[in-house]
DNA sequence: ACCAATTACTTGATCTATCAACTAGTTACT
DNA sequence: AGTAACTAGTTGATAGATCAAGTAATTGGT
């Protein structure tokens, strides 16, 4: 006798959210793209310059800035690149930890960032809230909030969860 | 003096739900290409076998499927070669149009599809559903679902849009 | 019946993502 | 102080995504 359990399959309820999910990921999310692919970025350039920006003084640990960014160290080495070579971001060494390195926004870089984001957040707002009341969205924010939360660092160590911790009383 | 419309910025409550819609994208959806890769495979290939399952005679014509998956014509064809190669789906050329092709699931394609079901629906279940009550699940699934509905097809022809229609009384 | 336009799908070039392996600097332990 | 383990970031190989251009069959207008 097995002791397989049973796969807990979607009700329909979840299948149309995940459905729905993937729809707008595979369907809305490379519209997006294009915009940015007219200046000849990525929105991952985007996500940096957005990262950069959010911090007090437009600079940042590259490793913060991957993890702002949702992206991999090695992703964003090589996309730094391009905006590098562009003068974008400026990226130096970090003088109190060697094998550190802060990228910085440049003037030219806020200066693309204020233009590009006008266009975006429309996109944005065409695409996804103008459909949805502010009841809607607000449920969205709520659901999406607390997933989001839950996913583990990419950059985390997978050993690091503390589901083996038995808390001896 | 230019008539330059301020930019509908996102207010906080849609900054949440959309940071959290790209946290979810690109921390949470790798995660699940994992458990594909694991069988040489990737998340493409299995909603290409959603699709045909999904059809009554695990058939469908290429352009239907591609739509289905949410990819490109293009993309179908070049993710299709791995599955022709491994014996889990046929194409066969349609006799009614000699231009269309059929994919249908061969049996071992199915017992494929369903031996990986399972713990791909215990993954989206602990990365999306688990976090969420009956209620939020619900909320998600109609915002979610509206917005998908409003997506444009990518297969569909750029100029179709009927906002230059004057509609002339 | 003809030919232009459209549809269905494929191809190949180019760019992007991923992953494992690597360098180098730092921390911690003894 | 010496060294093992760890952290920060880079590199390069491989494979996937995208896009424009291609082939071939079909439709529609005249």
């Amino acid at each position: 006798m097995k002791f397989v359990t049973e796969p807990r399959w979607l009700d329909d309820t979840q299948q149309a959210a995940w459905r729905a999910l993937l729809a707008i990921v595979n369907r809305g999310l490379p519209q997006l793209e294009r915009t940015f692919k007219a200046h000849g970025l990525l929105s991952v350039h985007y996500s940096i310059l957005v990262g950069l920006s959010a911090s007090a003084d437009d600079t940042m640990r590259l490793s913060d800035l991957a993890d702002a960014a949702n992206v991999s160290q090695s992703r964003l080495t090589h996309r730094l690149r391009t905006l590098v070579d562009r003068n974008i971001i400026e990226v130096t060494a970090d003088s109190a930890d060697g094998r550190g390195k802060n990228a910085t926004l440049t003037a030219s870089g806020r200066q693309l960032l204020e233009s590009l984001a006008p266009s975006h957040v429309e996109d944005v707002q065409r695409m996804i809230f103008d459909h949805l009341t502010a009841t809607e969205t607000a449920n969205i924010a709520t659901g999406l909030t607390t997933i989001a939360a839950n996913l583990c660092n990419p950059r985390a160590d997978p050993e690091a969860t503390d589901l083996n911790n038995p808390t001896i009383r």
